[in-house]
DNA sequence: AGAAGTTATGAATCCTCTC
DNA sequence: GGAGAGGATTCATAACTTC
């Protein structure tokens, strides 16, 4: 790296400014967070009437998607110019802005390698129930150019997944708890700290020991903070006094993984859970189907979104076999039966089908 | 819908050509899987398999993006104006094309809803190892603009994921085995073509019975054939004759589900109105009953014209369990109890109790 | 001490009809 | 079109409190 490059240190002030000032191809890999530009309206509340804390902060205030194009332009633009030939970058945003960022990216001559998608364990729900859950953020993992020489530590993904290929989907929780930091009153100090496992994921799979890492949003410093961790050197920008502190004490905590203990926790495994609706879906048990309780004295048909009828009742699998036999609960799944090729099948033999596949995959 | 519209066709044309013989606001909802051969041969093709000429350097992404940006803004133009105000669209791609895609609808004046991830549980492997393995596809799912009062059937997307809020990450099989369409060799029909589960999904969740759905890129026939399935009207655009061939032969053998067997978990807010006054009025509720809140700490009377009195307060069910729990708002049918037969019950008893009774009448 | 129950909260573009 | 009223709507997790 260049003799004049500061290296390990938060920087204070606007990032495209700060970028202007360091030297071209500085750095091995960019991870930005930029603001998502979320245009909420009113203000929401919970069921329960508590108000959701959401995102108003001014930095995410834009005047419209103009305005937003060009800032992206910049800073994406500085980046580029930071970054080594063979050097990659991670962008993280959610479906506000993340087709933005992307097609801006390739405009200005990265490569995508893949975008990855962050699935959260633990998102927030859709309180009003007018749409999907939004579960997930997406990453865009991007050489400089098509001909970039880039970093992918291909075998330390594959052991973080139990020795299988590391796919472009990933379930982690959220930050929360200890991990996230409060300020004096015990609030969140940043409205989007980001977890350490995500992080800790694209360093190692994209950079290697002493690898410069930049990055152009540094909040509360996340990036930072794992790149110590990893034994990477870093770079960040930030505006913000307050979050520069809390991001300089945060430093002085981690301590460096001594070169022998750069292995990998695996990841938590999500446990399988098919729902009964899968099998309506793919047309292994079409809607419009009857099944029936073993003896056969009780029968329901099944509806397009995996709810069983009968009579006037409709409900879960669940639901509907405890009704019928005044139940307190019921297992649906070895409850309810149908015919198949003249055999008399439980309606679990398709989740036990389903079992041997995923595994014999 | 129009007069002049031609409806359950597959109509053989360039999409945009044919899309501009349609009437505007004809259409409740599309499906979009669009071409998405940006960069992936030597030379340089429009996605309507042109090649682009006009260029002296071995390869220039610039004009590549250029044409797919064009093509898109022209069909996506015309599927905004033949989309109901209400309407929505599906558009599925993948990272070479997604970014390029959002970015346009939003720009075209498309609100953003949704992006799902359609995760693939049995995607095919990176070979090479050099990359994560592409095992997803994003959908993006947008009203026609920010006021649309658009359709999505909440309680039956929880059902069919047992009884939880459907996220936006979604885990489907690729379409393989019978599903998958072949020619006289045995060999795949078609590159792309989609599961019938994901169409059941979006189109479920999106539409009701007899909606009109657009497919202005039909492919096989996935979408009008799970349109059909389901009772809903489809119009589909194609230009190949050897997918269409295929795609009527198809829809030929699909059967549409009776009307009693397409019924999904209903909504709410779509039960006829049953006002609280009617319970006092017909004597199952009389007046001078006394009400009170689940825990007993707070109680009401029922006046003659269904309103509650509490001490020097008197509203609505909703009004005075908002002003006696100092809430912003409040559900009164959840939130006053009464007593019957020794049995402590929810007010909205009686209400799901007529609910059941006009059903059997 | 440990089990069981309660509370708080997360990048959120989060209602609809009638007058 | 604006105002007001009716009334529909949540999951996972961690920390804290109570027994």
């Amino acid at each position: 790296m260049k003799a004049d490059m500061p290296l390990n240190r938060i920087l204070r002030g606007e990032c495209v400014e700060v970028m202007k000032t360091l030297p071209d191809a500085s750095v091995n890999c960019v991870f930005a967070d930029p603001p998502y530009n979320l245009q909420l309206r009113g203000e929401l509340r919970r069921p329960d009437e508590s108000v959701v804390d959401g995102v108003d902060d001014d930095w995410d205030k834009f005047t419209g998607y103009e305005a937003y194009d060009e800032f992206t332009r910049a800073w994406l633009g500085e980046a580029r110019r930071l970054l080594h030939k063979d050097g990659t970058i991670w962008v993280i945003g959610s479906y506000h802005n993340i087709f933005r960022l992307g097609a801006i990216m390739q405009d200005l001559g990265f490569w995508i390698l893949n975008d990855i998608i962050w699935r959260k364990s633990n998102p927030m729900p859709n309180f009003r129930g007018r749409r999907f859950t939004n579960a997930h953020e997406t990453l865009i993992w991007a050489a400089r150019g098509p001909e970039s020489k880039y970093r992918f530590n291909y075998q330390a993904m594959k052991a973080l997944n139990e020795d299988l290929q590391m796919r472009s989907d990933w379930y982690l929780p959220l930050c929360t708890g200890n991990e996230r930091l409060k300020n004096d009153h015990g609030l969140k100090l940043h409205p989007t700290q980001k977890p350490e496992s995500l992080l800790h994921r694209t360093l190692l799979a994209a950079t290697v020991e002493d690898d410069v890492v930049l990055d152009p949003f540094c909040g509360t410093g996340t990036t930072p903070a794992v790149a110590k961790k990893l034994g990477r050197r870093y770079l960040a920008i930030e505006r913000h006094p307050d979050y520069i502190k809390a991001a300089e004490a945060r430093l002085e905590r981690v301590e460096v993984l001594p070169a022998d203990q750069l292995e990998i926790t695996p990841a938590k495994r999500e446990m399988p859970r098919i729902p009964f609706g899968s099998f309506v879906e793919n047309g292994s048990l079409p809607a419009g189907t009857v099944v029936y309780d073993r003896q056969k004295r009780l029968k329901a048909r099944v509806s397009p979104d995996g709810t069983l009828v009968s009579g006037q009742h409709r409900g879960s699998i669940h639901k509907l076999g405890a009704l019928l036999t005044n139940a307190a609960s019921c297992n649906g799944w070895t409850f309810w039966y149908f015919e198949r090729d003249g055999q008399f099948l439980s309606i679990d033999t398709l989740r036990q089908e389903t079992h041997l596949l995923r595994r014999t995959a």
